[in-house]
DNA sequence: ACAAAATGTAACAGAATCGTAACACGTTTT
DNA sequence: AAAACGTGTTACGATTCTGTTACATTTTGT
């Protein structure tokens, strides 16, 4: 069966683009070209939203706000593609159940591979990643360890959220400041370490899965 | 390793600026005047192919057609270059693979932006080597084999992925410390020999596939 | 076969990297 | 206003990496 994409964008030549590439890799593609249009469709009926930001009337993270806030809809993987690229903005973005984010200008071989990760990865509840006893609600941005509430920081959210969702991927300092910290803020290297530090010491048993691989970085050894 | 460049436009000078420009940002060039003569390389030696349009014969849509559909090519990068700018034509080209777009007449500055961008992805999705069961993932930087994970330090890392992309070509102890280490430190030669013993020891079965030539260097022995 | 040159490798010490506690400073909560 | 919290930086000891050296072994040329 052909996982279905929807694809909810108003420029129309980037959504006709998006079609003749998807489809060429296998999925099934519908295309809205507002918000208000996707309303004519059963959403549930797709596996992966790809939701530009900016739109005439409803906005994307509006949309995203409504799919998620109704039962039906709110497990549907969401991809943003956006011009913005802020912290509040990713940060809003993963509150509102985004699985990834896409800036624009965007290479077309970078969504695929985007698409790929999100679809493989988790064909229900993807916004609520787990990993043996720990639970991380990103709509909620809750970390359960056991059952017991984790209590994480923004920063350390946003790496452990990184870390499991590209297990057993290293990641350099810069990578990973690149990818938690905004653009715009300039930290140390061994600011990364600290932080990682403090994340192992808040996860317990789980401290050991973070690990390190010198001369290269971080990632989450899945076991 | 040099990155190639195949550049296949029928105006000779714009051809000579383009190749001045590439190789003195570091990359190898070879230029064709027409898509019959692109015929005559081996186009698998390149990782990129800048591609004029509108040219007298094969156009460059045609031979982008071609080159995508055949197995052994389809997965080279293409940029094309074009004076036309129209939606259709730009619709076109995505469609035959075109990973992106330069409109004539471009400047030199836009035109290295995007071979940057795009050699710079095409490394990191082609981010899988394999030699029968020794596989490296040069993106998240793991080493297995036979499924179980190889610990190479970073140096080793960078010796192994030098040898298995480029099987066979014979490296001297010079070329392996420009092509290994950052240009700024100085080593001796026979360092290269300690870290290849280093290497040889953990990647078992393949130790043997690291071979020295006297008096040339190493190479890795693809069977 | 012999000596000379080239290569393999173990051991060591210096360099680089990493883990972590302590601190500073700004923000939020009480 | 004071306390608590978040977070980047620094410092230093622990760990890991890595270049060098010395000696063993192999290859080469005669």
């Amino acid at each position: 069966m052909k996982q279905r994409i929807l694809v909810v964008d108003d420029e129309h030549d980037l959504c006709e683009i998006l079609r003749f590439n998807l489809e060429t890799a296998g999925y099934e593609v519908v295309v809205a070209y507002s918000a208000e249009e996707v309303q004519a469709h059963d959403v549930t009926r797709f596996q992966l939203i790809l939701l530009d930001v900016m739109m005439p009337g409803i906005s994307g993270f509006e949309l995203a706000r409504q799919l998620k806030s109704s039962e039906r809809t709110a497990g549907i993987p969401i991809i943003f593609l956006t011009a913005k690229d802020t912290e509040e903005d990713t940060l809003h973005g993963f509150e509102l159940g985004a699985d990834d984010y896409v800036a624009k200008p965007f290479s077309l071989r970078e969504v695929l591979a985007r698409v790929k990760v999100v679809l493989g990865r988790s064909i229900s509840h993807a916004n609520e990643i787990r990993f043996h006893n720990l639970y991380m609600d990103v709509q909620s941005r809750r970390v359960t360890l056991n059952g017991q509430d984790v209590d994480l920081t923004k920063t350390e959210f946003s790496i452990l959220h990184l870390l499991l969702t590209h297990q057993g991927h290293i990641f350099t300092r810069s990578e990973l400041i690149e990818q938690v910290w905004p653009a715009d803020v300039v930290v140390s290297e061994r600011t990364v370490d600290v932080n990682l530090t403090r994340l192992r010491k808040k996860i317990g048993e789980y401290a050991s899965c973070i690990c390190n691989k010198t001369g290269f970085g971080y990632y989450f050894e899945g076991v």
